[in-house]
DNA sequence: GAGCTATAGTACGGCCCGTACTATACACAT
DNA sequence: ATGTGTATAGTACGGGCCGTACTATAGCTC
């Protein structure tokens, strides 16, 4: 009956996924794996990731054993509460709302000339189209396991590339009446 | 030489631009501003807001006074330091990245199927999207400070309305192949 | 075997934030 | 005038988050 139990958050079910995909695993793996999917739709600061199968293992959600040889690093695997948290999550219909943090607009909503904004924020897009395009080329032709991991980033390839033809769009159409 | 300093975030210059814009306000009156607008590009908990005016005065960047009458609230005002702050944010050319936290992608992610997941975000979407095309409306014909309210509120409705034909359209491809 | 660079983390302190609770104002019935 | 319901306007608390700075090991190269 303990009211302080460990609060799972998405960045956990995020590290429970990818644990369960890649099997028993080092913090850097997980990381790794992270940053070329799971981090572009739920950004998560390294050191928060890092810290973050430590509280799974005090919760009972994960557990953990050292390498014997090498860095000595520390491997974690899902227990079986593990397995079901994250079996649950999967299944139930609730969902927390989308958040987005956009400095830009922010700066627009203050009076800022919205140009520059756009400008800057198409270079950002691009670069992250071709870096998730780059992802998905290397996971297609995997394991049916990874179908999730395909989609998501089908997904996210599909965001980018709207967001930068809707910024171009207003970039040209600035272009067109800004100047003579 | 303090380098314990006041860090600003994008939560501290949405207090700042709200105050440029309604003058000197109590902390109720920023909420309410803040949900009717920037709250919907930079979420903010009401918890850590309504902190936000105590750090800024630590700062320097906001005065303090009692209301006399009433509930005796607190009424913040801009400073000088504080003006000045905002005003270097506005011109400045720098921006951190978007941050997106998306449960749903997070799901597919994990192997979740996509339709349920969508048909959430639609409703969710179409609702915003009433919700901002409100906010617009009421601050159609304001007073032209309020110009950057208006361009931010535009591209509100430009994203959500992206957001929403997107899903729908999956939703509709989706309804096509997979039931005869 | 010293230095360089990439890899693989930890320490710390301030900030964030979800849950729960508090408190005042006003309406309207009693 | 007093109860009681509801919207308004917040505060308290403790764990989680996170940016900056630092540390440490592995392999490479000279």
């Amino acid at each position: 009956m303990s009211d302080n139990a460990t609060r799972l958050t998405g960045t956990s079910f995020a590290v429970l996924t990818l644990i369960e995909l890649l099997g028993p695993s080092t913090p850097y793996e997980l990381k790794q794996a992270l940053e070329r999917s799971i981090a572009n739709f739920w950004m998560v600061p390294h050191t928060t990731f890092y810290a973050e199968p430590t509280r799974l293992v005090k919760g009972g959600f994960l557990s953990e054993r050292q390498e014997t040889g090498g860095r000595r690093r520390k491997v974690y695997s899902l227990t079986d509460a593990g397995r079901s948290v994250l079996e649950a999550w999967k299944c139930s219909a609730e969902l927390t709302p989308p958040q987005l943090r956009e400095e830009g607009v922010l700066k627009i909503f203050a009076g800022a000339d919205p140009v520059p904004v756009f400008r800057a924020r198409c270079d950002w897009h691009r670069a992250k189209l071709a870096e998730l395009e780059g992802y998905l080329e290397a996971v297609t032709g995997e394991d049916p396991a990874w179908e999730g991991v395909r989609a998501s980033l089908v997904v996210g390839v599909a965001y980018t590339r709207m967001m930068l033809e809707a910024m171009e769009g207003f970039l040209e159409s600035q272009a067109a009446t800004g100047s003579p």
